[in-house]
DNA sequence: GATTTGTTTATAAACAACCTC
DNA sequence: GAGAGGTTGTTTATAAACAAA
């Protein structure tokens, strides 16, 4: 019950407790953002579907901010590294990376492979089975086959596609609608990184690159009226909350948005619209 | 390419290869079948919902028919072997077994292991993290909580549920519209077992405990016309085929019947309608 | 005949929320 | 009431069995 203080904003990221985690993954934000494909992903291009080029100025590349965030001179550890994203995230960032929204199963290995080398380079051969039974398992991975084709697409479900893409992920987001106006982050237990307190204000004020995070979830709950709480996580062992307790929706976090058919918990880009409230 | 020759009903199933394992799942269809509970289970009755008396004369015992299939006089392999059900079939079971149809998370516990005492007595006990997953995972299992109760129980989705038992499974079931219509079984490979040339008298010359086997989910499919090939899991290892193939409809099994939120793929129980056709 | 692609189940684990003692 | 520890619920990762292309 004792409301915990939240650190500070402005007192710098470098304060909060055990953030080796997330500072691992926060090099992973800016590191692979645009273009720097290993070259061996040239090749085949001309077999793959388009992929649209990249809007370079949607991508904000993250300068290196106050404490432990900045990297060595060395190989960047992104490419050695386990991405954060989870399967379901990576690949609708591949499918979406396309003009048509669809892409067959070995450009999926491909583009993944490009563009998170710790699975060309490091991982386990399983991981393409894990891609496959993601495929699988998700309703909102469609398998589609074109008249007289023998090719097969996997696509995403209309009604569950948000269209993100891996540049979404870094961009910078704004909080929408009624958010924050709760209380302080009651109980910042292991593994949980209390924002407390938030505010429209509070969150703008945030040194980078937290606002960088991928919020997106939770932000927007059509049809469920304006929602003071919520609790998501950003990566393995990093979890924000805002608001009270115990005032949940009680809806399974799948079931948040329930016109879509499912929803990956981690790693969802910022994409918002709408005005700010200034709390 | 060479059409294998199936194995002739009448000669008996001792003859088909590799039925140990077929053979080890056929004595679990009797073996557990009725009120042989541990009288462990007993305590708690009073706090449990109300389970449905069994109706004994829905079970048709197994009498050891020739073969390997008669077991031993020692303590019946299973009360140590894993049962031959997914653990999806299994929480059906504990679920229908109730009046209400519906069952706390620690009473399906106690079914389970009152009913397969491997997982009271063999099974690590991850099993129980396992059911708990499969609670969450399919969409076929729904919690309801009720109004102003702390209480919560699992049901099974409406539209989903076949009502399908545990005593069900050993029922004989005959044939139903225009099945069994497919040539010989083409490749049986390893692990497979092809009946081949199936027609109703083939089946109903089936030496038990053949026709105990699980064979309804692909017997009817509402919308899709007469269906002239099918072939399905029984357990583990064990498959069945009927017709030809080149003819299957092109839907992954788990949309076979449209209508269902999810369907299980093994060990489902014959629950059959409707004149038998004889071919 | 071997490889790739697709579907499903099992198991372990991370983690949040709830409940009980 | 507060806290510790066990229970219940949701999600992801990984391996594997197996079918089909
Ligand atoms: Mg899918
Ligand atoms: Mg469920």
């Amino acid at each position: 019950m004792l409301p915990a203080v939240a650190p500070s904003p402005l007192t710098g990221s470098g304060e909060a407790p055990s953030l080796d985690n997330s500072l691992t993954n926060i090099q992973w934000l800016g590191s692979m953002s645009s273009n720097d494909l290993s070259p061996c992903s040239v090749k085949k291009e001309m077999e793959k579907e388009n992929q649209t080029p990249r809007q370079e100025g949607a991508v904000e590349p993250i300068e290196e901010g106050p404490g432990p965030s900045s990297s060595t001179a060395s190989w960047p550890k992104s490419f050695t590294e386990r991405p954060p994203y989870s399967y379901m995230a990576m690949i609708q960032f591949a499918i979406n990376s396309t003009e048509r929204k669809r892409m067959t199963l070995k450009d999926i290995y491909s583009w993944i492979e490009d563009h998170f080398p710790y699975f060309k380079h490091v991982a386990k051969p399983g991981w393409k089975n894990s891609i496959r039974h993601n495929l699988s398992l998700h309703d909102m991975f469609v398998r589609e086959t074109p008249a007289n084709s023998k090719i097969s697409f996997w696509t995403i479900h209309p009604e569950a596609n948000r269209y993100l893409t891996l540049d979404q992920v870094f961009k910078v987001g704004v909080l929408y609608g009624t958010w924050g106006l709760g209380r302080a982050f009651p109980t910042p237990s292991l593994g949980t990184l209390g924002l407390g307190a938030v505010t429209a204000s509070y969150l703008r004020a945030l040194p980078p690159p937290w606002l960088r995070f991928p919020l997106e979830r939770f932000f927007t709950f059509p049809g469920h009226g304006n929602i003071r709480c919520c609790s998501f996580t950003l990566h393995r062992g990093i979890r924000c909350s805002f608001g009270q307790k115990k005032r949940y929706l009680k809806l399974k976090p799948s079931q948040l948005l329930p016109q879509l058919i499912s929803l990956p918990t981690h790693t969802f880009g910022v994409h918002l619209e709408g005005p700010v409230i200034s709390l």
